[in-house]
DNA sequence: ACACGTAGAGAACTGGT
DNA sequence: ACCAGCACTCTACGTGT
């Protein structure tokens, strides 16, 4: 396709550029310098395999484990009307009422397709209070599933399985959640997700790395409106006191809330112990003892 | 208001039975 | 499944600047 006229060749200025959209690409045709890569596609995903374009259909959203039947619904409206609006004669607006029961049983009367109905609302709910993001809630979808195929969810309460899923998958992409933030959003009880959680991770033999002090940094300082500066230097902190073997044994919220304070001050952009133990869900006792720990082994003046 | 320090209680993990 | 021991954190104070 050929552009003319408004896009100019930043190298020769010809006006000639030649857009590619199967290549995602926007090159000059004069010097063959490309200026725009990587461009989306905005047409419509029409496909068409074997009658040669003659019926070319609209393919679907793609599949996601966000919803019980992966995405990949018929749905009768309930509209009692065909396709150019006009009201259905009454036998065929029987025979549709009968369908349509036939389709929401066929739809969710396994067991698991229920279970997975309440449990993928429980997710969304959690993760809409959480702010998780889409990748995050399919991740935790995906570990949902294979729990409730290897039959882990029978006997237990849906609820605390949801949680120690979301849990896992926060585990697994180190979204720095703790095990209370998800709690709180829940109806079940500490003990019963970290229960549910030892025993996914045991049977899907899930492997999460240990909690780094680290990953807390970024929001913790953002839930704190500290600047980068603070950022970075709590990072800095965090490195030397792993160093001096100050972190092991530790949590880690604790020592990236006492890095934060002692950034805090370095930097100017002081946040009180109480503020940070707020945010941090550690208490200013603990921050204290790390931020005394820390400074004292790592030789930090603080003004 | 904030920081500091302390004692006893408590939660979570490990290893033993 | 329960228990004891442990290293760490929390609650609840009083004190200091």
């Amino acid at each position: 396709m050929r552009v003319e006229g408004i896009v100019k060749c930043p190298e020769c200025s010809s006006r000639s550029i030649e857009q590619d959209i199967s290549r995602g690409e926007k090159s000059c045709l004069d010097c063959g310098l490309v200026i725009v890569e990587n461009l989306i596609d905005p047409r419509a995903e029409w496909t068409d395999y074997d009658t040669n374009g003659k019926n070319m259909s609209r393919v679907g959203s793609p599949t996601t484990p966000l919803f019980h039947d992966k995405g990949l619904t018929t749905a009768i409206p309930w509209q009692n009307k065909d396709f150019s609006g006009k009201g259905l004669p009454g036998k065929t607006r029987v025979q549709f009422h009968r369908l349509r029961k036939w389709q929401q049983r066929a739809n969710t009367s396994r067991g698991h397709e229920r279970n997975l109905v309440v449990a993928l609302l429980e997710l969304d709910r959690i993760s809409g209070t959480l702010g998780f993001n889409r990748t995050a809630r399919e991740e935790a979808a995906t570990i949902y599933r294979m729990s409730v195929e290897r039959g882990l969810v029978r006997g237990r309460s849906i609820d605390a399985m949801v949680a120690a899923s979301l849990y896992l998958m926060n585990q697994k992409l180190q979204l720095a959640r703790s095990l209370e933030n998800i709690v709180e959003a829940t109806r079940c009880s500490r003990k019963e997700v970290s229960k549910a959680h030892k025993i996914i991770k045991s049977s899907l033999g899930i492997r999460t790395s240990i909690p780094e002090p680290g990953m807390y940094i970024g929001r913790f300082c953002s839930d704190l409106e500290l600047p980068i500066s603070v950022e970075q230097r709590s990072h800095e902190v965090i490195a030397l006191a792993k160093e001096k073997e100050l972190t092991h044994g530790r949590s880690p919220m604790g020592v990236a809330a006492a890095a934060i304070y002692i950034a805090g001050r370095i930097e100017n952009s002081v946040r009180t112990q109480r503020e940070i133990a707020d945010i941090s869900n550690v208490t200013e006792v603990t921050i204290r003892n790390r931020y005394k720990e820390i400074v004292s082994h790592l030789e930090i003046d603080l003004n």
